[in-house]
RNA sequence: GGGUGUGUAGCUCAGGUGGUUAGAGCGCUACGUUGACAUCGUAGAGGUCACAAGUUCGAGUCUUGUCAUACCCACCA
């Protein structure tokens, strides 16, 4: 017996235990049918869920739900992330609060450290995911830092050191001072903010009282200026090209150099060089082979090349600023819109400095990548992002690997004595090549840089099937079949598993890559922490059940726009859920068992075909459009057909005749319902698990469990069958309205007239006498002869209610007003038509078809129009 | 500066290839406890599809422009 309220509370995570106990997330390894593999975006190992993730791993769900019930062989592969700074940065934040550092610990003890923090938070998120109803196998769940993929790692790092594509460079690269560490370009978020623009005078070295003018936002870099640029085209400047300035406070002597990096329009025209700490400075630096001169110690503050020597730079810039005034140097400040770079997960203002870095050579490995889009191997869906993809991959930059952390695969370098790099899998690999190399025993010190947490993500389509140690997976389900990940991401992760997939593999790592949007707050805005806009999916579930909001994310998804929350949607979900409930509810009160002999082809009752053919319509709607990835349009397609079909019709179509006599139409009736139900539980599964599963445990012995239900294929629907109900219900409506507009009180119980309907409509009347008299509350329905179609079923019945014997209880005034206004309209139609039909043009040249059907709304319009003026007369008559 | 979206009912949004009188959910109005369901039912109101021009027999849909708005990339001495 099912409990009168939907409660998912009271089964949801029942139901999941089951299913994972039962091993039905393990893709059949036998069966000889097509593999389908999604692999997870791996969530940060300690993070938790946010509505991000639920969207993301509720469509990937669905689309692995759906494949396996197609009878495919499917893996959905989850794991995690070790997220190098963002994990590190948790637990140093930890230790803070006891007054410990990292270096206290010491590099192995941090390490040890972290690890247990993943032992004491690692599981909630994949535990949340189980709760929205993840159908992951978790027996193959992975880690990027566990040993498999860290040998991965390792062993691709040495392959493409040594074809090259790794290389240790002097660069100018974004330095986070909070975390000491290089981060790359896209970790990197620039923010508008008003700054100074700080005006002053180099004096020109030999000529007292001649100065070159320069314009810059950072005074405190001057101590590490090389050099000054005028451009040659600047008529005003360029007599000081080739004369030698100094800076002053450290009277240092720098040449002015002719560059076309100083634009004449901005600033003075004169720019000061410091290619140590600005990117277009160190080309125009490296094009002169101008010096490189540091002024900053890798904590940002001053180091000892400046008068400040330990003084953060905003400290430095005050004093630089006053030292400049004091000497009569300073021209002016003036406010100044400028972007300031800050690091994503620090926060802190990201500096440029020189430093040593590694870098994959990114542009080589960006070819197969564009490629493999360009003919179409690889697809996105939205397509668009196609366009997004190749713009970043065409003008991508080495990317630096290296980071200064203590969190993260330790990369496999070794040192020699003179700084000899040797590259192998493990140290015993590097000393045996470092002994051949110096031909003698020399002592390795290996790399103290850790790699940037997305190289082992690159890996994560190959390395979480098994490469390089276990090919059977790898075999079986690569290249995968769809990657689902938001579009904030392509950078981050699709383009940079795209390259080392291509790499690796030869092959593509999935063959469609389906992006969607952000999940924002109620009013549009971004979800985030500090505005407190957040909803966590935890309390939603709690309130609503995961079915709730699975269905929320499915039906709002159209491909790659953003998703606002609604809290008042997913409430209208749940309802949707109660609905089904109380459905199966009216099934199982009624006696509405699982006929296993019964095939729907059996049906004789119309109403049984009907809801048949509508449940073979929608199966074939979801199906469709979970193909083409159309996730909101296969939602609403279950929707409709549960609600407006199922419910709103059948279910109140069907009284008649379960509490009726004929033994034979009930039981047919019983098994119909049962049937269709079982219908709907399957083609509602990819989107609500959880109730779904439960009615089918709940109101019939299966042969099969749901999860692995069979998903139909290819019927042919009987769109008579359709055509004769949706008639009825036409009918039906069409006299509801009538009773409401002329305000006919719900319990008076008039007799209809039909005049004028056919031989067949009057058939078809007399068939359906019990429930359009039920549905539409009448006494009865009656029939004169004559000739009209039953697709002139509205008019018949507004001339037909005018017959009733309603004296007294229809207001005539306001129903007057209405036909008159009716009128009115039928005129403006008649009008259009008239002029459409009479434009030789459209006459000529439209389809035939389009003709046809304007020509047949025409004369039904005149039709309608002659009805509604008869109506008129009577009631002036009544 | 370069690029990509978006602008449709009070609100949030659907409207693959141009073709009925433009749809849904929520909200709103009126009526209704009818033996699955008030987390409900029935009926209804509400839109010159941002604006302007163009292509077409026909434009929410295609083209161009304007305005508004969001995001991405680069840069701003």
């Amino acid at each position: 017996m099912l409990e009168k309220n939907y409660n998912p509370k009271d089964f949801e995570e029942k139901i999941y235990a089951d299913w994972e106990n039962s091993g039905d997330f393990k893709p059949d390894m036998r069966s000889d049918k097509d593999a389908f593999s999604v692999v997870i975006p791996p969530p940060n190992v300690t993070g938790i869920l946010h509505m991000g993730h639920a969207l993301n791993n509720t469509l990937q769900d669905i689309l692995v739900r759906y494949n396996r019930m197609q009878g495919k062989k499917v893996l959905w592969q989850p794991g995690t992330d070790h997220a190098g700074i963002a994990t590190q940065m948790v637990v140093e934040r930890n230790l803070a609060k006891d007054g410990i550092t990292k270096h206290d610990l010491g590099r192995e003890k941090f390490i040890e450290t972290v690890w247990k923090w993943r032992e004491h938070s690692g599981g909630t998120i994949t535990r949340q995911l189980r709760r929205l109803g993840a159908s992951c196998d978790w027996s193959r769940e992975r880690f990027t830092m566990d040993e498999g993929l860290s040998h991965a790692v390792i062993k691709i790092f040495v392959k493409m050191y040594k074809d090259g594509l790794i290389y240790k460079a002097k660069k100018l690269v974004n330095w986070d001072p909070k975390f000491g560490t290089a981060v790359s370009d896209l970790e990197v978020i620039q923010k508008e903010t008003v700054g100074k623009m700080y005006y002053y005078k180099y004096p020109i070295e030999g000529e007292s009282g001649e100065y070159v003018h320069i314009a810059t936002t950072r005074p405190e870099t001057m101590f590490g200026d090389t050099a000054v640029a005028i451009s040659k085209d600047n008529e005003k400047l360029k007599h000081l090209i080739g004369k030698n300035c100094i800076i002053p406070i450290i009277n240092k002597v720098i040449p002015i150099i002719a560059d076309e990096h100083a634009d004449p329009e901005k600033g003075t025209g004169a720019v000061k060089i410091t290619p140590a700490h600005d990117f277009n400075d160190f080309e125009v630096g490296k094009r002169h082979n101008l010096p490189l001169v540091n002024v900053l110690n890798k904590d940002a503050t001053m180091n000892e090349n400046t008068p400040y020597e330990g003084l953060t730079t905003q400290e430095a810039r005050v004093k630089t600023i006053e030292t400049l005034t004091e000497l009569g140097l300073m021209d002016k400040i003036e406010d100044h819109p400028m972007v300031i770079p800050y690091g994503d997960r620090s926060g802190a203002v990201i500096e440029p400095l020189m430093t040593d870095q590694w870098f994959v050579d990114a542009p080589v490995l960006a070819k197969e990548a564009i490629r493999v889009v360009e003919n179409g191997e690889m697809q996105f869906v939205p397509k668009s992002y196609e366009k997004t993809y190749f713009e970043w991959m065409r003008n991508i930059q080495p990317w630096c690997i290296s980071r200064q952390l203590w969190w993260g695969h330790r990369m496999p370098i070794w040192y020699g004595p003179d700084e000899h790099i040797f590259c192998e899998e493990n140290e015993e690999a590097a000393q045996a090549a470092a002994d051949k190399y110096y031909g003698h025993h020399e002592n390795l010190r290996r790399e103290t840089d850790v790699l940037d947490t997305w190289f082992s993500s690159g890996l994560w389509a190959f390395s979480t099937l098994g490469w390089p140690d276990d090919s059977k997976y790898l075999d079986t389900f690569y290249p995968t079949s769809v990657l689902v990940t938001a579009f904030d991401i392509i950078f981050f992760w699709v383009a940079r598993m795209m390259m080392m997939s291509m790499y690796q593999m030869k092959r593509i790592p999935f063959k469609k890559c389906y992006i969607h949007g952000l999940v924002r707050d109620e009013q549009g805005r971004k979800m985030s922490k500090s505005k407190g806009n957040t909803v966590d999916p935890m309390e939603t579930i709690e309130k609503y059940g995961a079915d709730a909001l699975r269905f929320f994310m499915a039906s709002m998804e159209t491909q790659g726009r953003d998703i606002n929350l609604s809290e008042a949607r997913i409430a209208g979900y749940r309802n949707f859920a109660t609905k089904l409930w109380n459905a199966a509810r009216f099934g199982e009160m009624n006696d509405c068992k699982l006929d296993t002999n019964f095939k729907p082809e059996q049906s004789r009752l119309a109403i049984n075909k009907w809801i048949i053919a509508k449940a073979q319509e929608a199966t074939k709607q979801v199906t469709e459009n979970l193909n083409a990835f159309r996730f909101s349009d296969a939602a609403n397609a279950v929707y409709q057909f549960v609600w407006g079909s199922f419910c709103d019709w059948y279910i109140e179509m069907i009284k008649p005749i379960l509490y009726g006599e004929d033994e034979l139409e009930k039981a047919e009736t019983r098994a119909t319902f049962a049937w269709v139900l079982g219908r709907i539980l399957i083609i509602l599964h990819p989107f609500m698990p959880f109730i779904t599963t439960e009615l089918w445990n709940n109101t019939a012995q299966r042969e099969v469990k749901l999860i692995h239900a069979a998903w139909p294929m290819e019927e042919r629907i009987d769109l008579n069958a359709i055509n004769d109900i949706d008639w009825v219900i036409e009918l039906i409506s069409t006299i509801r309205s009538l009773r409401a507009e002329m305000n006919i009180p719900a319990n008076a119980k008039p007799i209809v007239y039909l005049k004028g309907a056919n031989a067949e409509s009057i058939k078809h009347i007399e068939q359906y006498q019990k429930i359009v008299c039920s549905l539409a509350r009448l006494e009865d329905l009656s029939s004169y002869e004559g000739e009209i179609s039953p697709d002139m079923v509205q008019s018949v019945f507004r001339e037909s209610v005018l017959l009733m014997p309603l004296k007294g209880v229809v207001d005539f005034a306001a129903e007057k007003e209405r036909l008159s206004k009716e009128l009115a309209n039928l005129n403006k139609y008649l009008e259009g038509y008239a002029k459409k039909l009479s434009n030789p043009n459209f006459v000529e040249r439209a389809p035939a078809a389009v003709v046809e059907e304007e020509r047949r709304r025409q004369s039904e319009a005149e039709a309608n129009k002659a009805k509604v003026e008869a109506a008129l007369e009577r009631i002036a008559n009544f």
